[in-house]
DNA sequence: CCTACCGATCGGTAGG
DNA sequence: CCTACCGATCGGTAGG
């Protein structure tokens, strides 16, 4: 049987956490309240999961792993400098738009992670900013962009798509694909040469 | 007597609440964490505040008042629109260099409000954006501006600046002159036109 | 998957 | 500003 797994109690469990932690944060969700969700009682959670801090985990190591494969798709795909960066830009917007609840938890909060999985986290990320870091660096070197701070433009991309949070709250009269083409408009003009 | 206030114990728990507040998030930080940092037993801090909700309010207002402040200068300044939206992009700059724990609390923990603040808040958030927004499409109308979308400008602009926390995290090598500047210039050459 | 329950900790109060 | 303490709620376990 090949990877074709059906959803399980478990997977119910960490979809619905996810989107109470996005709502609440991750303190302020109780296992009773998850539970509530889910439709059953506190104590039947842990015959599923290990504990509070465990479904964290999944849920932020899933979305940095996602991110990790998609960068590496970018990464052994023949483009120019600027087409890479703007892959990479969609992608957090994708993942933002499509896959709110996850990502918006691992952006913020990753910070209630326990050892070792906190040191792990930040050193994954650390590792990710610093290869998209090393693509900006790139694109200056061989003039393609404008001679911008690779850590400043890395941290400015990366950080304007958690805005995208107040499109969720709001009406959404913007189509996500008007969205996405300005936000990636904005920052890809930002960096090229006219 | 003028407005010189000497710094109350009230201001010294506020101030430490917003670090705390900042570091750990609202609801996952104690009161008696907070007294031990203050210095003294979690109950004598109710003989300066009436409650930590309260202590989230202070710091919230404070901070959304001097963002309201400093927009009504920009608006009766008389400049260019680009000139407007460069002034606002640095001013958010500063504060998350410079007033970093009560800014990042009130960008991050606002949510955590309690009625009627929660709603006060979100109403003059929106208020804001939408001023911000308007100055956008003005100069989108006047042809100052490439034709973007104002709301996408206007999440691009105010959402970057929060990448500014991993400078704070980080060992700093790259000055808050050459942070600001190179935010500023990214996020305003992808408005221009050239 | 439930009932019943544990020790720990929470925000906050009484009284001095 | 402290000691002593309140009821509520927390994450999690025992036992069936």
């Amino acid at each position: 049987m090949p990877n074709r797994r059906k959803a399980s109690k478990k997977d119910l469990i960490i979809q619905k956490a996810s989107s109470m932690f996005r709502e609440k944060g991750f303190p302020a969700t109780s296992m009773r309240d998850l539970a509530e969700s889910v439709g059953i009682e506190a104590a039947s959670l842990y015959n599923h999961i290990q504990s509070k801090s465990e479904i964290l985990q999944e849920i932020i190591f899933r979305s940095a792993n996602e991110c990790n494969v998609h960068f590496d798709h970018v990464v052994s795909s023949p483009m120019p400098v600027i087409r890479r960066i703007e892959a990479l830009i969609r992608f957090h917007v994708h993942m933002m738009l499509n896959r709110f609840d996850d990502y918006y938890v691992m952006v913020n909060e990753w910070h209630h992670l326990e050892e070792p999985y906190l040191t792990t986290f930040i050193t994954q990320r650390r590792t990710y900013v610093q290869r998209l870091e090393a693509i900006i660096q790139e694109g200056v070197r061989s003039k393609e962009l404008r001679p911008v701070m690779p850590y400043v433009a890395m941290l400015t991309i990366l950080s304007s798509v958690r805005g995208l949070e107040f499109w969720h709250r709001s009406n959404k009269r913007i189509s996500p694909a008007e969205l996405e083409d300005n936000m990636v408009n904005h920052l890809i003009y930002g960096l090229k040469k006219n």
